[in-house]
This record gives C-alpha cells, sequence and structure tokens, in this order.
DNA sequence: ATGAGGAATGTAACGTTATACAATCACATG
DNA sequence: CATGTGATTGTATAACGTTACATTCCTCAT
C-alpha cells in the first residue's frame, strides 16, 4: 500500500518490485512460502516471528526495529527490543527477511527459498525498497577479491536513488 | 566495541591494511592531498576537520564516531558528539572520507580527487578495510536497474570475509 | 506422568550511534 | 556602529542496538 501508484508503467514484467502488482498476494505466499520452508528445516516459526514477517510482507520498504517493536505490541506482544530484535535476527538468519544496512532498516525476503546474494534499491523519495538477485559483486568485486586473495563471505549491495513511479512524478529534482 | 583494539595483531609487524606498504607516507600524503584539494574547491579545511582525517589516515581501518570522538578530546578539540559528526560529515561530502554502512564506522578514502563509487572488503578477524575503485555496481546492478527505470545515484557495496593476511595465519576458521 | 535440559519469551537496564535545535560567532553591508 | 546573513558550536535528546536475568514453553528420556 506504501508505493499505492496508480500509475501503469510499462507493463513489463519486471524481476522485482517497484511495478504495480497484486500486493494481497505478497504477504500470503510470503507467509506460506516461510511456515513451509521452517517445517522443512525444523525450525520453530513462532507467533512472534510469523507477525513480524507478516509486518515486513505488507511493506515493501524496510522497518526500523522500533516501528515493528510499535506494531508487535499492538498485537499484545512483548514491548521490549529484544522481542523484535530476537525474531528480526531468526528471520535474517534464515534467509526470510534482510537488514538493509544504509537504513538500519529491515525488510521481507522477496526470494525466499533461494540462496541468494542480495542487493537493493531503495528510492529516496518514497521509501521503497526492491530487492534484485544478485550474484553481481560475487561477479565483479569478486575478481578483485581473488586477485589479492581476499575471501568474500557476505556481501552488502545497496543502490539508493530514484524509482521509476518518483522519477515520473518529480523527474526535476536530479540532484543530491 | 569500536573502542579499544582487541585483535592482537602485535605478533606481525603488519598493523592493519591488506599489503605492506609504507605507512608513514599514507597520513602526509593523505593530508596534503586534502589540503590541496580543499583549497582548489574553496573549502575550509579546519583544523578539527584536518585531526579528523590525520586520525583515519593513521589506520587502514573503520573507525566509529565515538572513538574518533575520545582522539579528538585527547587532542583538546571538543568532545561532544556532533564534534565529530560535523567533521566526518564534511569529510564524506567531499569524497575525503567513506562510512562503511556495515560498521557504522568511517574510513580514509583511498582514492582522493577521483570521482569514484568506492567498494569495500572488510576483514571479520582483523578488521581491516581495503578500498577498491568500484564501478562494480553501476555496470552490473545498473544494468537491472536501467531496465526497471531506477535511477542510481549512489551505491554502497562492501564485502565482509578474510583478508588475505588473516586466511594465512587462521585458514581454519571458515565458518560463516 | 514427570522431571531435566534447552529453546524461546518477557522485562528492565544499559550502551552506542546519530540528529534537532538553540545559541553564538564571523563577516559583509548600509 | 548597527544589523542581517550564514556558518559554526553547544546542549539536549532521539534512534538504534545489546546485555542480563527471570520465566515459560517444548521435547525427550526416564
Ligand atoms: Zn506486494
Ligand atoms: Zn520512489
Ligand atoms: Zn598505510
Ligand atoms: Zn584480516
Amino acid at each position: 500500500m506504501t508505493s499505492g501508484s496508480s500509475k501503469g508503467l510499462e507493463g513489463t514484467a519486471t524481476p522485482v518490485g517497484f511495478a504495480h502488482h497484486d500486493h494481497g498476494t505478497c504477504v500470503a505466499d510470503g507467509l506460506a512460502a516461510a511456515e513451509t520452508r521452517c517445517e522443512k528445516k525444523n525450525l520453530r516459526f513462532t507467533p512472534v516471528r510469523r507477525k513480524v514477517l507478516e509486518i515486513l510482507l505488507q511493506e515493501h520498504r524496510a522497518l526500523g526495529a522500533y516501528t515493528i517493536l510499535d506494531r508487535l505490541r499492538d498485537e499484545g506482544f512483548g514491548s521490549q527490543p529484544p522481542v523484535a530484535y530476537r525474531a528480526l535476527d531468526f528471520l535474517v538468519a534464515h534467509g526470510l527477511a534482510h537488514k538493509i544496512e544504509r537504513l538500519n532498516a529491515f525488510i521481507a525476503c522477496a526470494h525466499p527459498g533461494e540462496n541468494h546474494a542480495p542487493a537493493f534499491m531503495i528510492c529516496r523519495l518514497c521509501d521503497s525498497v526492491a530487492e534484485a538477485h544478485s550474484v553481481v559483486a560475487k561477479g565483479a568485486l569478486g575478481t578483485a577479491a581473488r586477485a589479492i586473495g581476499f575471501r568474500i563471505e557476505r556481501t552488502v549491495v545497496e543502490a539508493e536513488g530514484v524509482c521509476p513511479n518518483c522519477a515520473e512524478k518529480a523527474p526535476e529534482k536530479v540532484s543530491v
């Protein structure tokens, strides 16, 4: 609902967010996938973990831990920081959510189940975030890393800019 | 956690950084380059800004704002957070330093003067950080971005892993 | 069933990182 | 000199994250 754009965009099937889509299925599908995944791996998909993932799935943008905590409180869960951080740690550890380092905030994974190195595009105008598959840095930076003998274990790839929806609405705001 | 060195580097002659080099010139050259650059762009390279850059240049790793603040205090500068953050903001804004988002910490730019999109390799064992030129994400993620109409303005590319020096010393610690 | 042990949760207190806003200073202009 | 303007500094507080410990909830072997 946060994107809320009524613009049609180019009808192309984009590999990542920003595109107009039937958001109703996002939450349901995401929760179902997580449930399946946890069952398969023998992980406990507890109520609070499920709720946090649901909260994240409701938005295609990153939410701070304390924003999540507020919503947990409203739902009758604990109201202290560890409640949110523990659930988030679980989700991140098992690939159901990601942390956006640039924002100190979290977002539901858009490609659960697949083993991936995520890359993100963050709109500075509407705060929406899209996740792309990214062999990217592993390939390009990876070459440089191999050259000097650095062993990459994890990558953070985040692009900040203006999403197609916002660019259309405010083409002038170019400078940073 | 950023304050106080906890890792035992004393064993070797390589304090920080991946490659052996004459570190004496790092600080002097970096300060000289910054001075020139500020003069050319009519920027005020004030004592506190200069000091912060000097502090950063002394290490090839990222320092937290409060670690820097501690050192500023020791040198007789102000001791309140904004003193450090304002100097850091200046240095980052003008390409003399970078923020490592993954660490919430700062490092002197290794390629001042050049207009670049930096990428970093962070050793999780010795905390050293190496900066690489990175057309990387602009090229690879950039392709994906163009495909959907996202305009990239800034990129964060950070690889976490084990540097060549540490890999040599502790080849066993592979776990992720 | 039952009690032991480990995982998960609830709660309080604390630590770290970052910014908002008011006050002040430096300087140019009338 | 008086005054407006923009940069700089000082103070308080917001935002983000962790530690510690008591309690509850599973699971499993007696
Ligand atoms: Zn959706
Ligand atoms: Zn946008
Ligand atoms: Zn050096
Ligand atoms: Zn290392």
